[in-house]
RNA sequence: GGGCUUGUAGAUCAGUUGGAAGAUCGUCGCCUUUGCAAGGCGAAGGCCCUGGGUUCGAAUCCCAGCAAGUCCA
């Protein structure tokens, strides 16, 4: 990054200046002469921990207040917070800035911010650093990130770098900070496909802010070169600033560590509950946290080893042994992260976030088991949730939490429920493993570890500790995890959707949609703008191009007396294309003209009833199931539609016929179904981000629509009343994720062939039975329960006919060498007649039995007594020799082997052959 | 989105190279005991998840589906 990037005038007009730290190699700028290093950590050590550097001690809702209350004063509009997680983005699970906010539609120019500048305080959640986490007395996985925002353009500049220093230096100033104290470092910044200069706020030895001036994008021809990827200037460049609350609340404290200054009341309370006196009066105490705060501040603690060092080094500076001190941190460590943790969980299932096995789902799950994986080491026996309940009492500023909260502990009790299921039945899987291993008298193969984390979710460390138990050594190398994770490491390919013709349909305007005013009309009139191939662009058109999880609209366009048909209909940046099938050599279409359009009515009517029948029954859900649900996909078709619901656990049959009877109300009801072209940010000001249950679409204006109670920006073609959408039938739930239901339902005609479908299979079966329909249950229990009795009365039959058989077959005998052999073709006996036969013959000890018979081919089943056994009889290797003769295989142990072939016509030549070969075996 | 594991008696699970469906607990009956706990003897209880395929033969191998678990991005 240029050096010319920082030469800023707010720095040199107030006596700033640029120096080089000695430590790190980093430009920074300091009022002070005398400064040498940076400011930053490890080059400087924490100074504000017992030493705050704001005048004032603030809890975190009154640091909250001041700074927006700060930036609102300096002409920035206050905006309300967006969810953690990250609905309206797909590639990224959780809002990890304030600037993902707003990416990518505003950052990109595409829709205007909500206000210019703007100020927000947007809780992020961060999950990378989660083994820091407690012990690093600064890393948090939930923050608040205070920012204020300005967009710039070309045609418009809000503000830029000197009045963003400005501000900055302004606010650390209004909260008494020593400005000597403070330091600006040069930090080039680059992430998620943009770059820019960026500036660290430094006081105390503290980040405290992050100033970054985004105007850079990444492209592969610009010549900025930064990290080793090309970048090129932005048409847009953007003021994207980030402020740690709670590490302002913590230097205005000065606490040993963040934790204490954020929630010190939870703190104290799970103290009590781990039996742990947390002695922040202690002064001994104190000192051991503040020390180990300092020195955890200079290093990565996620690393093993330097864990170590931390330890080794704080022991050493009060007088003490790493394991004195480490089991005096470690308790205390997991307190932290479990506050830490548990206020994670408030805000992502507060924000509707449902544990899953994939998705942010997985990240919530993962988080719950940490947490209760500590809980259970501290020995804090309350249900999770009821931390989660202290959270939410400590924050009355977010109010939707409290309302959410019966859901939230059902979630949690839910997943301790699983979670302690699946340690049980991995504990008895290890100790399975364990004691098969200490037989053999081997160390346990660290693949056996990996494969029960795994595929079975145990962690390692318990697998060690059951191994233990049953007395098997276990080597846990300190890489574990990395293990895993190249067990999956895998390149992964996304397809990019091509669009054709791109660059003509680059020239073109985009085309008017008329389905919106006129979802009724059917026909219309439009000049052919261009007509590449197959596809026609017109100026304007009925036809629905595919999107929203609706298909494509299909018809005819008709010129002169010429009718094609229309079999598919996108849309690419506002123009939609028209794909006719075939076409004549020569084409009766040109630039110009004008053509009638026809949309297939039936198609269309049936699109727009399952559309509009999926918004109600998305609402029906959500008045069944609780506020929880959200849209997790949707798709339509003509016969029927589906609906994927966010939702923890199964929904059960009363559920749903509860659901498809509040759907069917709303229909009944006749509503009018309302839709409406809104700014959209009033939209979402107006009524939240329930909107965006189908994602989130571009553009400045976004259509609302209202079906019954249900209020959502949808551009798809509907009914317009809700009476139009006739009965709605729910055909079947399917769970296609752990947390996601998918609903399968039929609307209007579709419902009523799908109702017919289903009377017909009941009518059939009752035909079939030949009993009425109300008797089919009771019909079906009672034939399967006499096929079961006669099932058995075969067996037993069966072994009857046998031990019949045994009395006649054992006087044909004839012995060989002393040994009584039976070789017999029994007709018309299955393979299990043959078998007990057999087995009843060889029940005395000196008889050898070998059977065939005639039956789908010929089976053939050979026992051997075990004295004859020892004589050296293996009637395996008779009955595999015997198979082959008969043109099949067939093979089994020296007592008992079975065989069989296609071959009837070889049957004796195969007996007499199984005779010889006994008689060999015998000599 | 991808990977891995698992569906067998009411429950928890065995079931070897494809070759006679098992154990433990629970249930029921009888015996023992003043009674209980327990013990002894015996019995009932299986569409081996579903549907295809391979094979003389499938709980076992292959494919598809359904269901459950789990890890990763």
């Amino acid at each position: 990054m240029l050096e010319d990037e920082y030469q800023i005038d707010f720095f040199s007009d107030n006596g700033f200046i640029r120096k080089q730290c000695p430590k790190c190699g980093k430009y920074f700028w300091t009022r002070d002469q005398d400064r040498s290093t940076c400011g930053d950590a490890p080059c400087d050590p924490y100074s504000f921990i017992g030493n705050p550097v704001f005048k004032k001690k603030m809890e975190l809702a009154e640091m909250r207040e001041f700074y927006l209350k700060f930036f609102e004063e300096q002409d920035h509009t206050r905006i309300d917070r967006y969810p953690v997680i990250a609905r309206w983005r797909d590639d990224i699970y959780l809002t990890i800035a304030s600037i993902a906010d707003f990416q990518p539609f505003v950052t990109s120019g595409q829709v205007p911010p909500p206000a210019n500048p703007l100020t927000i305080s947007q809780p992020c959640i961060r999950l990378s650093d989660l083994d820091a986490v407690g012990r690093s007395g600064r890393h948090l996985t939930t923050f608040e990130m205070m920012a204020h925002h300005a967009f710039n353009n070309s045609k418009k500049e809000i503000y830029w770098k000197d009045h963003t220093l400005e501000l900055c230096d302004g606010l650390l100033d209004s909260l008494g900070a020593d400005p000597m104290a403070v330091t600006y470092k040069e930090e080039p910044w680059a992430g998620g496909g943009n770059a820019g200069p960026c500036v660290e706020t430094l006081i105390g030895g503290l980040e405290v802010a992050t100033l970054v001036f985004m105007d850079l994008k990444q492209d592969k021809t610009g010549d900025i070169n930064i990290k080793g990827d090309q970048y090129s200037k932005m048409d847009n460049y953007i003021v994207d600033t980030g402020y740690g609350l709670e590490r302002f609340v913590w230097a205005s404290k000065g606490s040993p560590t963040i934790y204490d200054a954020i929630f010190p009341s939870i703190v104290n309370e799970l103290m009590g509950l781990a039996g742990i006196e947390h002695e922040l009066e202690n002064e001994e105490y104190t000192n051991i946290l503040s020390q180990n705060a300092r020195l955890a501040g200079l290093m990565d603690v996620s690393e093993k080893a330097n864990l170590f060092e931390l330890r080794k080094q704080v022991a050493s500076s009060i007088g003490t042994t790493v394991e004195k001190l480490s089991s005096i941190m470690e308790p205390v460590e997991s307190v932290y992260a479990i506050t830490d943790h548990t206020r994670c969980l408030t805000f992502m299932l507060g924000d509707g976030g449902i544990p899953s096995n994939v998705k942010a789902g997985y990240l919530a799950r993962l988080v719950i088991r940490r947490t209760l994986r500590m809980m259970k080491d501290l020995g804090i026996n309350v249900p999770i949730s009821e931390i989660v309940r202290m959270h939410i009492d400590t924050l009355p500023e977010y109010p939707e939490f409290q309302e959410n909260f019966d859901v939230i502990e059902d979630i949690l009790a839910h997943e301790e429920r699983k979670f302690a299921d699946t340690l049980d039945r991995g504990r008895r899987m290890m100790e399975k493993s364990a004691r098969h291993y200490k037989k053999s008298g081997e160390n346990i193969p660290l693949e056996t570890i990996i494969d029960m984390y795994d595929s079975q979710g145990i962690p390692p460390e318990i697998s060690k500790s059951v191994a233990a138990e049953v007395g098997v050594e276990v080597d846990l190398p300190d890489n574990f995890y990395s293990l895993v994770a190249d067990k999956h490491s895998k390149s992964e390919e996304k397809e990019e959707k091509v669009i054709p013709f791109a660059d003509r349909i680059a020239k073109l305007p985009k085309t008017k949609r008329l389905f919106y005013d006129e979802p009724n009309r059917m026909e219309f009139e439009g000049v052919v703008l261009d007509i590449f191939e197959k596809h026609i662009v017109l100026d304007n058109t009925l036809f629905y191009p595919e999107g929203g999880g609706q298909p494509a609209d299909h018809g005819t366009l008709t010129v002169e007396d010429v009718v094609l048909n229309v079999v598919d209909t996108q849309i690419y940046n506002g123009v939609v294309v028209h794909t006719i099938d075939d076409i004549e050599d020569e084409l009766h279409i040109r630039k110009g003209d004008l053509v009638v359009g026809r949309v297939d009515e039936e198609r269309r009517m049936a699109h727009a009833r399952h559309h509009t029948a999926t918004h109600i029954i998305n609402d029906a859900a959500r008045d069944v199931l609780g506020s929880h649900i959200w849209q997790a996909g949707a798709q339509k078709f003509r016969d029927r539609a589906r609906l994927d619901l966010s939702h923890y656990k199964r929904i059960t049959q009363e559920e749903l016929d509860q659901i498809e009877l509040i759907a069917n109300r709303t229909v009944m009801e006749n509503k009018r179904v309302l839709s409406d072209w809104m700014d959209r940010t009033e939209a979402e000001q107006k009524y939240g981000f329930r909107l965006y249950q189908g994602g989130v679409p571009p553009g400045k204006m976004i259509r609302v629509m209202q079906v019954g109670n249900d209020i959502e920006a949808c551009a798809g073609t509907h009914c317009t009343n809700t009476g139009l959408v006739g009965p709605i039938k729910i055909l079947k739930t399917e769970r296609i994720q752990d947390g996601v239901e998918r609903l399968e339902y039929a609307a209007g005609e579709a419902a009523i062939k799908a109702m017919q479908d289903l009377e017909s299979l009941v009518r059939d079966s009752s035909e079939t039975l030949r009993v009425s329909a109300e008797q089919l249950p009771s019909t079906i229990g009672r034939f399967f329960d006499e096929w079961k009795d006669l099932k058995k009365e075969n067996t037993k039959l069966k072994e009857d006919l046998a031990h019949a058989r045994v009395s006649q077959l054992i006087t044909d005998a004839e012995t060989i060498n002393d040994i009584r052999v039976i070789a017999k073709t029994v007709p018309h006996a299955d393979s299990d007649e043959l078998t007990k036969t057999a087995g009843e013959l060889t029940q005395e000890n000196d008889v050898v039995a070998v059977l065939i018979s005639e039956l789908d081919g010929v089976k053939i089943v050979a026992a051997a007594g075990d004295e004859a056994v020892k004589n050296g009889v293996n009637v395996g290797l008779i009955v595999k020799e015997m198979s082959t003769i008969v043109g099949g295989g067939g093979g089994g142990r020296p007592n008992m082997a079975r065989g069989g072939g296609t071959d009837p016509s070889n049957m004796t030549g195969a007996l007499d052959r199984g005779i010889e070969l006994l008689k060999e075996q015998l000599e």
